[in-house]
DNA sequence: AATTTAGGCAACCGCCTGATG
DNA sequence: GCATCAGGCGGTTGCCTAAAT
């Protein structure tokens, strides 16, 4: 399918945002807010695209961003959230209040990537090996056949498979189940083990996800000792 | 002091999904 | 059901600055 870019080319502008534009942007937004992203440059009398208007607010202009450095909870909270829910950021983004998906992204990649522990998990075992390639991507390859424990789940003192289905022979798990009886708590629940599965609109689904998990660490105050079953469904 | 290198971060790009006609 | 639009996401790029040589 074929679209007209956000950004057509004529005239407008890209590149770093001055601090006159920031205040047109700004001020529009407070007398009006920002009903359509698209319409919003030209009522405004921006020359920048929807699209350029939407990511300036939402990461550097919008009154509520906390900005400078990332605090020692921030940052723990951050690497949890991480092995629980990769490289979903706006999800992680989401659990960190005035944080912005781009700027977890940014630490992450900046400070966090490099620690040696970070390596390790996603949202499979130890047992994995992480390559370079798996990793950059968000995923971690696993070996066949598998019956691994889950680390998020392990996090919660939940154990399960990982049942690979042969059609997935050699590729990573793309999805799971979890069933969780830890006494706390007893249901189902699936979540992509890839980043790749899910495109748009994740934020609500893996918000939906991680309050789960959550919910589920909160109410326990401790890891919870019950069982989980994690198996691939197709 | 001048130049090079590396790190940090703002912004862009391409893709995906849900909504709408 | 299909095509298109708009919003949103993660990956990547490229500029700016500080540190190193």
């Amino acid at each position: 399918m074929t679209r007209t870019p956000c950004c057509e080319k004529m005239g407008l502008k890209k590149g770093p945002w001055t601090p006159e534009e920031d205040q047109i942007l700004i001020s529009y937004i407070q007398r009006h807010g920002h009903g359509n992203w698209r319409a919003l440059p030209k009522q405004a009398g921006l020359l920048r695209c929807g699209k350029s208007c939407r990511l300036r607010w939402i990461n550097y202009l919008r009154p509520d961003i906390k900005r400078g450095k990332f605090s020692k909870e921030e940052e723990e909270t951050i690497l949890k959230l991480h092995q629980i829910l990769g490289n979903r950021w706006s999800a992680i983004a989401a659990r960190l209040p005035g944080r912005t998906d781009n700027e977890i992204k940014n630490f992450w990649h900046t400070h966090l990537k490099k620690r040696p522990e970070t390596c390790r998990v996603r949202h499979v075992s130890a047992s994995y090996s992480c390559t370079q390639a798996s990793s950059s991507k968000g995923v971690l390859v696993p070996p066949m056949p598998q019956s691994v424990e889950s680390s998020s789940a392990t996090n919660f003192g939940l154990t399960g498979k990982v049942l690979m289905s042969t059609a997935n022979e050699g590729l990573p798990p793309r999805r799971y189940v979890a069933t969780v009886d830890s006494g706390f708590h007893h249901g189902a629940h699936s979540y992509d083990a890839s980043g790749e599965t899910l495109g748009g609109h994740r934020a609500n689904k893996i918000s939906e996800e991680m309050e789960f998990w959550y919910d589920l660490f909160m109410k326990a105050g401790q890891p919870p000792q019950g069982h989980g079953n994690l198996g691939q469904i197709a």
